[in-house]
DNA sequence: ACAAAAAATTTCCTATAGTATATTTTTTGT
DNA sequence: ACAAAAAATATACTATAGGAAATTTTTTGT
């Protein structure tokens, strides 16, 4: 496990120095085309572009349709992910206890929400899972906004939920969505639409 | 009308020739786009994309430059493999926060579980989202038992899991039932039934 | 260094991507 | 069930992608 993470790691470091730059496709085909020793007319001729495009295409003056892109990409025989994905990327990370059952929880009213905590009967935990469902509507309904050092991570149960920051623009999140923010920045909750929004959220403590 | 239509689709038959693929954009768009309530004019308005234009995109209709690809990648806060490379399509980042869509998360597969990472784009964080698909059936199935100093937290979002341990006996876990644990000691999920097992869980860092 | 050949770029053209607006289709409220 | 509003699609146009051939630049052999 250890000695995966490390290969991992040494191997993500030696690729993304060798593929340079992020998303410019020019010099990223130049680069390829070169790299494979062909002529413009070898790369016309495996993608069915003509060679004048291609021309173009490298140097800028052209920005190619994606279904130019993917002939390209089947003339190098690669895919058009990997044709425009400088190959660094792929992050990493790979394993007393307590047990809330589905229709289970400690309710804990506070202002606008209807919040349950989750396995709170262990102490001492370095996280607080809560389950809510948000009620307002408006954030004119807030007196106050909360304000921590927690992070804050929240995924969407049911519903459509936007959040509500000072320094962000409203974001929404529809069902099976997450976000993951710190919540040092004054930050409330409204749903929307017709079905209830459930909001399960951990946050550090 | 019709003879519109099929001037169109013998016109488009004879410029896709090779090209139309099975990665096709267009459906993966109006998903998107759906999936966050937006109209046509909302995309529109987010990627600087005319509406007409975009609609056109959604129907395959119209092969869209990788500029324009570029401008609605932008408009939904992802980059553009990202928006290309579908099902695992990765999000937003702005700052200290961190979105993942529902039908994102960066694929991470790892002995028997088919994991998702969400919001991984951040760093440094205190806490580590993850969504898994619990494959294994039995515990013979893995080799090693994970043990970390970790804390986890986890909720069942469908399935049947079942929670083994070397020191505890093992718990049969049903849709929407949380549990946290301490990881110090091995431990491993199966799952159980019919239909498929996923779980949304979190890990202290 | 020069001519010949090969590769890259430019030109000029046609096909199609993308825009603004009109029209049709779908949704919403009563 | 209907009218009004909103969303999606079609139309007519402009801008630009992409192709064939001409031109320029670079390479190669002598």
């Amino acid at each position: 496990m250890n000695v995966d993470l490390e290969d991992f790691q040494a191997n993500r470091r030696q690729v993304s120095v060798a593929s340079d730059q992020s998303d410019e496709i020019g010099p990223r085909l130049h680069h390829l085309r070169k790299g494979r020793g062909w002529t413009l007319q070898d790369a016309s001729k495996a993608s069915g572009i003509s060679a004048s495009a291609f021309s173009k295409i490298e140097r800028g003056e052209l920005s190619p349709t994606i279904s130019t892109i993917q002939r390209i990409a089947r003339g190098f025989d690669m895919d058009v992910v990997s044709l425009l994905s400088d190959p660094d990327a792929q992050p990493t990370l790979l394993g007393r206890r307590s047990v809330t059952r589905a229709s289970e929880g400690k309710p804990h009213l506070s202002g606008n929400c209807d919040n349950k905590l989750l396995c709170a009967e262990l102490k001492n935990k370095r996280m607080t899972p809560i389950k809510t469902r948000v009620v307002a509507r408006d954030v004119e309904e807030y007196d106050v906004w909360p304000k921590t050092d927690a992070e804050i991570f929240m995924t969407i149960l049911s519903g459509t939920v936007v959040v509500h920051s000072k320094i962000y623009e409203p974001l929404e999140l529809h069902e099976g969505d997450s976000m993951y923010y710190d919540a040092s920045a004054e930050h409330v909750w409204t749903r929307k639409g017709p079905e209830e929004a459930v909001v399960l959220w951990v946050l550090t403590s």
